[in-house]
DNA sequence: AGCGGGATCCAT
DNA sequence: TGGATCCCGCTC
């Protein structure tokens, strides 16, 4: 019979960035807004590692916009891109490392009336927007979860999507989904 | 104070 | 393949 969903602790981010990355496949987001909750299962991550990876973020320092990123694991960082579509990231490891996984595509499980392929749409059909920046993650009505549904899965590893400025660091295998699964953003 | 680019999406 | 659209970071 249904429970309180396990929602995964502060401590399930505080580790190496493409583990928990791995990790979170499969896992659920659950976001209650206007009273009401939506529930996406996790298929498509990428994982940004920090200032030495040049298509993080944090790769240009501390700045107003990348004070999320380099702040504690578990909370949100997310910003703007191409001047209409927000993007999710759930920081990863100790503050200060500004490292943090970029989710790109959701399995829609309950009150998701848009598409969740791709991490602007994620964002728009979770009702995610600006004012969710470092917002904590392990809160009542915005957390990841176990999935009690959780089938069996094999991860593909290919490059990050979009990030063809960034030398060596674009073709590193960082990207993360669901073998076969239908709602990854691309092939 | 001004300028150019961007972890996207969609129509053509 | 290109246009929409705007915040941010850098430069002047």
């Amino acid at each position: 019979m249904p429970s309180t969903p396990k929602i995964l602790p502060r401590r399930f981010f505080s580790r190496e960035t493409t583990q928990v990355a791995r990790e979170l496949l499969g896992k659920l987001l659950l976001h209650s807004i206007d009273g009401e909750q939506r529930i996406g299962r996790v298929v498509e991550v990428e994982a940004y590692l920090g200032p030495a990876d040049l298509a993080a973020h944090t790769s240009k320092g501390l700045t107003p916009r990348t004070r999320a990123m380099f702040g504690p694991p578990g909370h949100a960082y997310v910003y703007l891109v191409y001047g209409m579509h927000t993007c999710m990231n759930v920081v990863t490891e100790p503050a200060g490392t500004g490292t943090a996984i970029l989710l790109r595509a959701l399995e829609p499980v309950q009150n998701l009336a848009s598409k969740t392929s791709g991490p602007g749409l994620l964002c728009k059909a979770m009702g995610i927007t600006l004012q969710d920046y470092g917002r904590d993650l392990c809160s009542d009505d915005f957390h990841f979860a176990e999935d009690p549904a959780a089938q069996p899965f094999n991860i593909v590893a290919r490059p990050r999507i979009g990030v063809d400025y960034a030398g060596e660091w674009a073709h590193k295998p960082l990207r993360f989904y669901m073998e076969g699964n239908k709602y990854v953003s691309r092939k």
